[in-house]
DNA sequence: ATCTATGCCTGGTGGC
DNA sequence: TGCCACCAGGCATAGA
């Protein structure tokens, strides 16, 4: 599933391979992923050309001579680049024709992903508009905002962490480890938290994703090959899809409860 | 105003 | 091999 350090690898690698090539032709083969009416999408865009790629939080800004499309992967979104039209499968929902032999597709099994088109003026705007909060890897978060908004609240940490309008960023699979690291039971409410140890899960937080990003960034592939799978932080992980194993810290075992509907893991004697 | 539950989807898995 | 209920989960939205 793709989350912000995956985002941000297929940002870089798409980055290196559609800069500067302009859509030629797209192809939707199921529509509800694109926002707007599907037409007016393709006469929009056909004819621009990618200037660049950025991403806040999730997001993916895929800014092009005059507008920008917004895509979002959800649980399943991925980005191939394909040589041929025959290469199709049947979950490559959106394909942007950049050259006769070049074809930029989005693929997505569970078809969650959403596609969006604004103009480049409304950028800042639509990420207000979405409520997100600072990126939980940015350099200069600001705290008090973000403490605030932890202290005031009655529910889980974890659910909090995954709340995009509180950081930008978390998914489950880093919310467990950050936790973990924090060494903070995930169901343990906002307003028990301490200044220190909300200062301590975003340092924890962020030193997770810096990670994450460092692993996913070395899996760089050649152009012909799958973009948006798998870094190497799989075998870093601590208590994610580790239920029933030993802590690596304590040896006492890892379990697994539900937190506001997620799947959360945690070790009971390490997290308190 | 805040928070929780539900819907969106399909492939994988476990039970039989 | 097959069938089926259930789970996975980010986000928007309906409901509490």
């Amino acid at each position: 599933m793709p989350e912000l350090p995956e985002v941000e690898t297929v940002r870089q690698q798409l980055k290196a391979l559609v800069l500067g090539q302009t859509i030629q032709d797209i192809k939707i083969y199921y529509d509800p992923i694109v926002k707007m009416p599907k037409l007016d999408f393709i006469k929009q865009v056909v004819g621009q050309t990618f200037k660049d790629i950025k991403r806040y939080g999730k997001y993916l800004f895929f800014e092009m001579t005059q507008d920008i499309i917004v895509s979002h992967l959800r649980m399943e979104g991925k980005y191939y680049l394909r040589h041929s039209l025959k290469d199709l499968t049947k979950h490559d929902h959106i394909v942007f024709v950049l050259k006769d032999n070049l074809f930029l597709t989005y693929h997505d099994v569970r078809k969650f992903g959403t596609m969006e088109l604004i103009q480049k003026s409304d950028k800042q705007a639509y990420i207000l508009d979405k409520g997100l909060g600072p990126e939980i890897n940015a350099e200069d978060i600001d705290f008090l905002p973000v403490y605030k908004k932890i202290k005031s609240s009655e529910r889980a940490i974890k659910s909090i962490l995954l709340d995009q309008k509180v950081l930008a960023g978390l998914g489950n699979i880093y919310v467990d480890e950050t936790l973990f690291l924090a060494k903070i039971h995930p169901k343990k409410k906002g307003k028990s938290l301490s200044k220190k140890q909300v200062k301590n899960i975003l340092s924890k937080a962020k030193l997770v994703i810096d990670h994450a990003i460092e692993l996913g960034g070395t899996t760089i592939r050649s152009y012909h090959s799958t973009l948006g799978i798998d870094g190497r932080f799989q075998n870093q992980l601590n208590v994610h899809t580790k239920k029933g194993q030993d802590c690596q810290v304590c040896g006492q075992e890892i379990v697994k409860i539900k937190v506001g509907g997620r799947g959360t893991y945690y070790c009971p004697n390490c997290q308190k």
